[in-house]
DNA sequence: CTACCATATTACTATCTGGTAATATGGTAG
DNA sequence: CTACCATATTACCAGATAGTAATATGGTAG
């Protein structure tokens, strides 16, 4: 499993580049409660609106979202749920790690107390 | 869970963006057979010395791999298994994906067939 | 001390990418 | 048809970053 040549990682670094910039990921947040349209998405992130057609083209093009046209607007919606996975696994690793560089911190001030 | 605000949301970007570089993956497949030198990584992967030195930096300010100075040489290890369980999730959605793209693509030459 | 080896850093270039303004497209209403 | 709205695309700029050659650091041997 998990092959180590640069064509078979290619794919695997280039899904976690789409998911390597804040704007998407507020774009994939706003998008966790259900399908929305462009406008709303704009409304909610306050990013241009350009920059979330340009978001929403590589989230479409990396799967992770489907497009439908409905009437004058067009609406996304997230079709793999994995992502929110995926987020909530680093984020949890994250937190340990906060807590680990907290406590590092606070035994290096309880030294410095000691000295003084 | 998973708040949406910009600040909350660009750590977890971070972290993504450290794994989005195939570089820095080959590094860690190198090192998913144990803790190895950063010649030994050198000539796995057959990246440059200052390229990868530079890598095994960022991969360690993101807490993903650990630094042991040994002798003259320096040794890297993962001390952040996620990584490999991000990966599988990917490969696997990455996968299924590949699968329905050639059912489609079987698909459309199949109507090509019938209409002929 | 000097010589040497492994690793880190610096300086630089080429490439890529997010953001945005302007423009194009495409559907709807009147 | 024209006017209008939502979305997409284009063209551009500014900032970030992977790669590399050259250099610095730091530990070891003789």
């Amino acid at each position: 499993m998990l092959e180590s040549s640069p064509q078979a990682l290619a794919p695997v670094a280039e899904y976690f580049k789409v998911l390597s910039e804040v704007s998407r990921l507020q774009v994939l947040c706003c998008l966790k409660s259900g399908a929305k349209n462009v406008t709303e998405i704009i409304q909610e992130t306050r990013l241009g609106q350009a920059n979330v057609s340009k978001h929403l083209k590589v989230l479409m093009q990396a799967g992770i979202v489907t497009r439908q046209p409905q009437g004058i607007s067009v609406f996304y919606q997230i079709t793999d749920p994995i992502i929110f996975e995926l987020c909530e696994l680093v984020c949890d690793r994250l937190a340990i790690r906060l807590q680990e560089q907290t406590q590092q911190l606070e035994q290096l001030q309880g030294l410095r107390q000691a000295k003084k």
